[in-house]
DNA sequence: TATTTCTGTAATAAATACGATTACATTTAA
DNA sequence: TTAAATGTAATCGTATTTATTACAGAAATA
């Protein structure tokens, strides 16, 4: 199954910019659709980075710390700490050829500009703007598929 | 397990472009190191996608069908479809919420815009650039980790 | 032509990653 | 004091990925 952290992580983010107040794990959970743990789980990602804040006990919930304009897709990306866009070959390499001893170093860096892309892509896109478009489109034109 | 056939794919490719002459599935697996039914798995789809030709049989084995400079990161990227950069969610939405409804939309739109960004970076970057980092560091100075 | 050495590919096993769930201690409001 | 939340560890089930085994087919060569 493949990482969904991230998109679970902007969900709730996005939860919570739309809601503008506190919001307990079970109805994030409902809305991505998923376990309340699972949640909780992730607003402890945001919670380190520093993104939501969250009350414990009865009528807890989280928050969001910050204006959504002022919040980047790429912190919401470093706090929940994704996979490398692109795996490099974490095994040994054999010594007796110099193609092999070479490709850590070799993927390394291609991999590096991969994920640096990634990361300016996500940089130029705020909650705000991921909240305008729920705004714009009414439920009921949700699309198959 | 973190899917690393785009990685195999280009050491692979290089070993090919780096010997210039056929190989077989055996030593490629060696350099790569991993077992040879998987090198031809990987072999497979970059013959479909034109990269390599294959012959059978007895001193079979593959080679580039066009030389380094010709082929880019991207050609083998798409050879081998890894799964998207982000992954989004796929499970139904809680049709109450409005959030909830647009989330695939809207996450569709962020990983394709992510998707393109890596694109870009691997077009940018074909065979031959990476023999060249080849060619220039000797074996013995690889580095650990 | 028989043998050897490759490839192609299916089937299955093993390892790993991920998310779901259970359980329970802790916290806070009422 | 109770109810309703969070925090977190532990475990389970499933999906994904790679490794391995097995064997049929192809081509070179003795």
């Amino acid at each position: 199954m493949v990482n969904q952290q991230f998109t679970f992580a902007v969900h709730i983010m996005t939860m919570l910019a739309f809601a503008g107040e506190k919001l307990d794990s079970r109805k994030l959970a409902a809305s991505v659709n998923t376990n309340p743990v699972v949640v909780r789980r992730l607003l402890q990602a945001l919670r380190r980075a520093g993104l939501v804040a969250t009350a414990a006990g009865r009528h807890g919930g989280s928050r969001l710390t910050k204006g959504a304009a002022r919040i980047s897709l790429l912190e919401i990306y470093d706090a929940v700490e994704p996979r490398p866009v692109i795996a490099i070959n974490r095994r040994q390499a054999a010594r007796t050829c110099v193609v092999s001893c070479n490709m850590k170093d070799i993927m390394s860096c291609v991999a590096e500009g991969a994920e640096g892309a990634v990361r300016r892509h996500l940089r130029g896109i705020n909650l705000q703007q991921l909240l305008r478009k729920v705004k714009t489109k009414p439920a009921r034109t949700a699309r198959a598929r």
